[in-house]
RNA sequence: GGGCCUGUAGCUCAGUUGGCUAGAGCGCACCACUGAUAAUGGUGAGGUCGACAGUUCAAGUCUGUCCAGGCCCA
């Protein structure tokens, strides 16, 4: 230990003359329980209405910038997910506040759908109640159900609402839109009586993805795919025209083998053989007619070897070879019925078409045997096969996944999956089997009851996605791919979502908006008398009316006649004849038992937010913000609506954000994602929030218990950074007017100070939060903590109290504080305003003054010297050497050291040599005369008893004490 | 199986149109300070840029194949 530390009794302490930092700021940010005072305070903003609503006011006359809210599903506890894409939100709207713009943000809800009726009657069952619902007539059960629903979901909503509110969300809570409220259901009829118009919806028989476990029809955004073992089966049909085949070989009549030969096909689906009705070949690929184990039969040449090794046949023969042309309309014998079915309700459909090989192109060479086994009641491709070569779209299954009459008499009532066993043992009795295995693959599951969904055909109502609107004469795909396309009306954020949305567009089907449940909306469609369909642009429209005055209900409790009160069928033309007419009244209408999917009903949440809330001026909306499987969800499915009804897309942005992923990258299991309740207590929302700004969000994101911490410990950082200049201004009252020296350190820390500002501000409004973030803490570190704050630590401590230059400091001080908290304030929502409230000496009471309703800093102008540069590259240099001398010649502690510099350009001079010292933290600096880079080791020289420099002026003093010039000034001693 | 995306120090990320010994921060180690103190400052060690091949005078950067992972689909 050095002398000058030693203790020297009889010298004056001068600890007390010092202007040590103080403050109430403590440096334990105890967020836990502070940012709970922090939204009561809010709270009380605007009369009580809150902090959004006193936004609000104060927004009022600004430029508009509109997003609009994604509804999450309104069900459980917000999870990890939720508070990415929450913060996310978050920082959006606060920023673009705090940048000058007018910002709503109207949160929102999605009520209706599966998972929540299939909780409720799960409830109902436990309770005992749903047998007594089963007794009651089919509306009142429905309405009884839908009550529970409602109730239930209102419940979440309010849950997952505070449990934003406790993430220091800001947003319209008191008044959110929820897709169950009568208002935003009739917003949605609107939307379909738009489609309408343009001529874009029907009802048809199709196959679509069916959940047999909750007896719907499925969107394809309530699919999940999961490993599924099935059983693969290799059959052969034989034909039935055994010459017709050989003919179609090329082999001459007198060398044809005596027996018939056999078409094989390959399916993972034995269950949908019954309703086999052709099969498909491609037509430039080369058949081959083989002999197998003694068999004739055909199959893609190219998958011969294949095939037979997986069945372990190795005595192969190839007889003949032909081109897929060739085969088409050869003819073949069913190998489990007769004849061709009659489907039910269809006693004259044309079954003449049935059981001949047709052309797909479809048709590969991947797997099975290169004929395709084609039921169009059973598959999206089969379909469109079907209707090309005139098939019935047969479909013997119903609803619960069991046969209907019109299957062969031994499945009739039978349920498909076991069916399947029982198919294959009939296809090797009757020798029709070829090979058959077990095996894994990738399955549609209902994404709510995790059960293997089915194809199956039935009659549903669909968007058409090619047929050309009315109003533009183009169809909703080619409208997205247009507007979606580079240069067109929508911007995407990370570039990348564009390709990977158009290459949605472009495959995808017609959209199938029907559902055959209780809990949603009902789709406002009548039956005829004659079995016809009637839905109408106007007659959805009148419906819409009714349902916004008395609730979806209303379409279960009332009749036809009291939903279409205000409908006339005389003149609107798109009506049935038959009720144009009058031959037809309402009375003889029945209502319709479909519901609509809940996608339509969250894609047309834009109609909602624009007509409800602002007559029309919120259209087209700035910005969407959702996770990247959005593309094909809300986003895509809110675009063709908006395209439909509007001629143009809903939004003019769309940002997404990746998925949360465990610390080795891998997908979060269920269980590792639920415990966010535990992580507000544990690091309080402000950290949670930092933690997100610090994330790549467009990529995905690794979530680890660890990263927390991380984030808990730089936030720390910048409380502290914030502590420490809130500590050296009490007892300091700010003067707006003054001016700073061009080459103060002052000068220098606020226009460095302006810069970020600029950066942070452009960072915040191109979403690039990340940037904010890194901007931010490496202010805090380098430039105020390692360098500016470290500077003027001297002259603070050991100034006169009111001496101009501490003044100044404090001046710059209080400038930087209010900067950065502003800054911080979208992110860091409690503590910028904690710090705030500190800065400004906020009164505890005074719940009025926040910074959540200022602006971004305004730049403070100061301008630095040119020379600023320069000398830093100077100064860099010299510390270097310093700190060669520290390892040298162990000069340890920098006041024991004094530098003279080389400045061949001469910069240095029209500096002040004490603030360059402080930069170097050093005791002394002068300009050297050698023109080189000198550390002068001052141990030797008398140290100030209080500031601990050794500048060349420190002698005993009147007091006895040893004190340099500035210090004794300080002290007021000789 | 297809579309889109990701893979750079132990961790989180930067690395413009290919071009000087690949940069930050965290963490770690060491040092200083003990008047920001359950703080603060400084210094340092860490990388065959997922793998392989190709284009080029030159590749983390372009191309192809493969591996691993994510989202969406079949």
């Amino acid at each position: 230990m050095s002398e000058t530390k030693a203790k020297d009794e009889t010298k004056p302490n001068y600890k007390k003359s010092l202007n040590l930092p103080k403050t109430a700021f403590p440096m334990k940010a105890n967020l836990v329980q502070n940012e709970q005072a922090s939204i009561k305070r809010w709270n009380k903003l605007a009369n009580k209405e809150g902090l959004y609503k006193a936004m609000m006011d104060t927004a009022k006359g600004r430029k508009k910038f509109v997003f609009h809210d994604g509804p999450p599903y309104a069900n459980g506890s917000i999870h990890l997910g939720h508070l990415m894409n929450k913060c996310l939100k978050d920082f959006v709207t606060r920023s673009k506040f705090m940048d000058g713009y007018d910002c709503p943000f109207v949160p929102g809800w999605d009520c209706h759908g599966l998972p929540i009726e299939h909780k409720v009657m799960t409830d109902l069952v436990d309770s005992g109640k749903a047998k007594k619902l089963e007794t009651l007539d089919d509306d009142t059960r429905r309405t009884a159900v839908r009550k529970e629903c409602q109730s239930y979901a209102a419940k979440q909503v309010k849950l997952q609402s505070g449990q934003m509110e406790r993430l220091l969300t800001v947003a319209d809570y008191k008044d959110p839109y929820l897709t169950m409220n009568p208002r935003f259901e009739a917003s949605v009829l609107e939307v379909l009586s738009g489609l309408c118009a343009q001529g874009l919806v029907y009802k048809a028989l199709k196959p679509v993805h069916w959940s047999i476990a909750s007896e719907t029809a499925l969107a394809d955004a309530e699919l999940e795919y999961q490993e599924r073992e099935d059983l693969s089966v290799y059959v052969d049909f034989e034909a039935a025209d055994g010459d017709a085949v050989y003919e179609a070989f090329g082999i001459e009549e007198g060398a044809r083998p005596g027996s018939k030969p056999s078409f094989m096909i390959w399916t993972t689906t034995p269950w949908t053989l019954p309703a086999n009705l052709a099969i498909a070949v491609h037509e430039k690929f080369e058949y081959s007619l083989v002999r197998v184990d003694g068999n004739l039969t055909v199959m893609a040449t190219e998958l011969v070897a294949k095939v037979c090794k997986g069945a372990k046949s190795e005595d192969v023969e190839t007889l003949a070879t032909t081109s897929g042309t060739k085969l088409l309309g050869l003819r073949y014998k069913h190998p489990l019925r007769e004849n061709a079915p009659t489907p039910i309700g269809e006693p004259d459909a044309d079954t003449t078409s049935c059981y001949t090989i047709v052309s797909a192109d479809y048709v590969t060479l991947e797997d099975g045997s290169g004929l395709v086994h084609t039921a169009p009641g059973h598959g999206s491709d089969d379909y469109l096969t079907g209707l090309r070569v005139g098939l019935p779209v047969y479909c013997p299954v119903l609803g619960d996944g069991t046969y209907d009459e019109t299957a062969p008499e031994w499945l009739a009532g039978m349920s498909i999956w076991d069916a399947n066993d029982l198919v294959a043992k009939r296809l090797t009795e009757s020798g029709h089997m070829f090979h058959a295995q077990k095996f894994m693959h990738s399955y549609p599951h209902d994404w709510r009851t995790k059960t293997p969904v089915i194809f199956r055909s039935t009659e549903q109502w669909f968007v058409d996605v090619n047929k050309p609107t009315k109003r533009e004469n183009k169809g909703l795909r080619e409208m997205a791919l247009a507007s979606t396309q580079d240069g067109g009306t929508v911007s995407f954020v990370p570039a990348w979502g564009r390709n990977r949305m158009r290459g949605m567009l472009d495959s995808r089907p017609d959209w199938c908006i029907s559902r055959q449940r209780a809990w949603g909306l009902p789709i406002p469609a009548f039956t005829m008398p004659d079995g016809g369909a009637f839905m109408t642009e106007r007659s959805s429209k009148a419906v819409a009316d009714v349902v916004r005055a008395h609730g979806s209900d209303a379409w279960f409790k009332e009749s036809p006649e009291f939903l279409l009160a205000d409908y006339d069928a005389s003149s609107d033309a798109d009506a049935p004849e038959a009720l144009r007419n009058g031959s037809v009244s309402f009375g003889d209408l029945v209502k319709g038992r479909d519901i609509l999917d809940v996608w339509f009903e969250s894609g047309s949440s834009w109609n909602a937010v624009m007509r409800q809330r602002s007559d029309g001026q919120d259209f087209p909306i700035d910005l969407y913000l959702e996770g990247s499987d959005q593309h094909r969800g809300w986003f895509q499915l809110s675009l063709l609506p908006s395209l439909g009804v509007m001629g143009k897309p809903a939004f003019k942005t769309l940002l997404t954000h990746g998925f949360m992923v465990d610390k080795d990258g891998k997908k979060l299991s269920k269980s590792k994602g639920a415990a966010l309740k535990d992580l507000f207590d544990r690091y309080g929302a402000d950290v949670l929030r930092w933690w997100v700004c610090s994330l790549a969000y467009e990529n995905d994101v690794k979530v680890d218990e660890e990263f927390f911490k991380l984030a808990g410990e730089n936030y720390r950082k910048v409380r502290n950074t914030m502590r420490f200049m809130l500590s050296n201004l009490d007892g300091y009252t700010h003067e707006q007017s003054g001016s700073f020296d061009p080459h103060s350190l002052e000068a220098w820390v606020l226009s460095e100070f302006d810069a970020l500002s600029s950066r942070v501000v452009k960072a915040y409004n191109e979403y690039a939060f990340h940037e904010v973030h890194k901007l931010i803490y490496n202010f805090c570190n380098t430039t105020l903590s390692g360098q500016y704050l470290s500077a003027v630590k001297d002259r603070l401590y050991c100034d006169a109290t009111d001496s101009t230059r501490r003044t100044q400091t404090q001046r710059a001080l209080f400038i930087l504080t209010d900067g950065l908290c502003r800054l911080l304030a979208p992110i860091m929502c409690h503590t910028s305003d904690e710090a705030f409230r500190a800065l400004h000496k906020i009164d505890p009471k005074d719940a009025e003054h926040c910074v959540h309703l200022t602006r971004f800093p305004a730049p403070t102008g100061v301008v630095a010297a040119d020379g600023w540069a320069g000398t830093h590259a100077l100064l860099d240099n010299a510390r270097r050497i310093l700190e060669d001398a520290r390892a040298t010649r162990g000069i340890d502690n920098p006041l024991d050291a004094g530098l003279r510099v080389a400045d061949p350009e001469g910069v240095l001079a029209a500096y002040c040599m004490d603030d360059l010292a402080d930069l170097c933290g050093v005791s002394r600096f002068m300009i050297s005369e050698s023109g080189e880079t000198i550390v002068d080791d001052l141990s030797d020289e008398p140290r100030c008893d209080r500031s601990w420099k050794r500048d060349g002026t420190v002698k005993l003093r009147a007091d006895g004490g040893m004190l340099s010039d500035r210090d004794a000034n300080a002290v007021g001693v000789e």
